[in-house]
DNA sequence: ATGACACTATTTTAGTGA
């Protein structure tokens, strides 16, 4: 079963994109970000044409999560409890045996912007909502982290003042560690400088300078049985003339049980 | 030092992203 998580950037505007992807990857579940589309304005059928069930959190213009699933899911959350104000960012399922959510966690924009201090609030709402509704034995959190975990995940040097790489954000991330949550692509590659966004300026993708800040965490009891995990980076790439995302999608395949 | 690219808003540039 092939898990992937994708920040799109912008749902509409990748549609055609996207479509090229799921027929290449044919991932069983996803969680899409940064979608910019309101559930209303959510083109559904061009997902279900293909075999996927959608939920979707969405909203206006920003932000917003979707997910996409070959078995049926049924929704356990939509929302941060308490977060609203930060937008649609978080969509908890409940799809085959897994626990499955996916999130869109806030920017922060610099350390000194007032959007920083929302950021780590929001980080330890997300905290006191795991250990209020404790995910199953079989859970996936995954999305666009906007931290970037360790130095080897960045091409920065990482004197730790910038955002993204804050020890405050750093504490925020370790804490989704200590309520059991496994970073599976480090885990299956614990040394591979690896990267799953790149600015579209410049010609980042070209010259290396990426973040790896899309992640799929998971449970314990699934962590073992993660085959493999892999950034797809072609699909960062121009393909059939349409543009790419400034996120690459990774992916998570687990052995069948 | 600065901008560089892409997306959305009911646009005629500005805000956001990371």
């Amino acid at each position: 079963m092939r898990i992937a998580t994708w920040n799109v950037n912008g749902l509409r505007a990748r549609l055609d994109y996207m479509m090229l992807w799921l027929d290449a990857r044919r991932p069983d579940i996803v969680g899409l970000q940064e979608l910019k589309i309101t559930d209303e304005e959510f083109p559904t059928d061009a997902f279900s044409a293909r075999g996927y069930h959608v939920v979707t959190h969405g909203q206006k213009a920003w932000n917003g999560v979707a997910v996409l699933s070959r078995e049926p899911a049924e929704v356990v959350m939509r929302g941060l409890p308490g977060q609203a104000e930060l937008g649609a960012r978080l969509l908890r399922v409940s799809v085959g045996n897994i626990d499955f959510t996916t999130v869109y966690c806030p920017n922060g924009k610099d350390i000194d912007h007032d959007d920083y201090a929302r950021k780590l609030d929001w980080f330890d709402a997300l905290a006191a909502y795991w250990q209020s509704a404790p995910a199953a034995d079989r859970a996936v959190l995954c999305g666009d982290f906007n931290i970037v975990p360790a130095a080897l995940d960045s091409w920065l040097d990482d004197c730790g003042d910038h955002i993204f790489h804050s020890p405050a954000e750093r504490a925020r991330f370790d804490r989704l560690g200590a309520l059991g949550w496994i970073d599976l692509y480090r885990a299956k590659h614990p040394d591979r400088r690896a990267y799953s966004w790149w600015d579209y300026r410049g010609g980042a993708f070209h010259r290396g300078q990426g973040l790896r800040i899309d992640l799929v965490l998971g449970s314990r009891a699934l962590a073992p049985q993660v085959e493999s995990a892999e950034i797809d980076r072609d699909f960062r790439k121009k393909q059939d003339g349409f543009t790419a995302s400034d996120h690459a999608p990774v992916y998570v395949d687990i052995a069948n049980s």
